[in-house]
DNA sequence: CATATTCATAACTGTAGAGTTATTGATCTA
DNA sequence: TAGATCAATAACTCTACAGTTATGAATATG
């Protein structure tokens, strides 16, 4: 599985995977055949979207029968968030300079 | 300009992209010669992922005589935060943090 | 003025990947 | 058991786009 920043945006980068994405996060754990009815594509194309997504660690599959139910993964999002986080470190320290230099002047 | 959710995965979907727009956050303000050092690329390769940057409202662009000089644009990460915002509670502390550092370096 | 530098645009190529249809394996049901 | 349903895979097509080289427009420098 790959859960770099890298593989995240890749992943989420095509709107009809995040559509995907966003319908699990809304309503929860879904069937590939309800899944499809809503995306509008063909069962494979939203098959294979789903195997993009669990690689990217996004969603989780719940094997039933002759069923997959999916649901969301939102601890998936982690990479996306320290990838920002790097840089609201970078600002809050540059901030902080700026900050401290104000209060030099000041007085 | 577009600066949806949408335009802000798919322009940082793109590994060179991304490490174009890491470089101006870590190293400040720099021009097309300096960055077409550094990213191993050709210059109109270069020149064409900063104008889709620039598109997606992750940089902007300083012209100065012969040379055009780029910054990142730290508030252009907003609709991304926004859009994982729209997932409730789970990160919402998190995405606070960011959002108001964010807005402090806006000023 | 002549030459060099810097960047953007045009035109083109090659490839990744999003979609399709066809098919298979597996499971449910009448 | 026979037929129907469900999901994954294979094989294919087509398009978007990241890269290239060539060139031009503007500015700097000798």
């Amino acid at each position: 599985m790959d859960t770099t920043a890298d593989s995240i945006f890749r992943t989420l980068a095509d709107p009809t995977r995040r559509a995907i994405f966003e319908q699990l996060m809304r309503h929860g754990e879904q069937n590939v055949r309800v899944l499809t009815e809503y995306s509008g594509i063909s069962q494979p194309a939203v098959s294979k979207h789903l195997g993009v997504l669990k690689l990217a660690g996004l969603v989780r599959d719940r094997p039933d029968g002759r069923q997959t139910h999916y649901s969301a993964e939102p601890k998936g999002l982690a990479p996306l968030i320290d990838w920002m986080g790097l840089y609201g470190a970078f600002w809050r320290e540059r901030f902080d300079r700026l900050e401290d230099l104000l209060n030099r002047m000041d007085q």
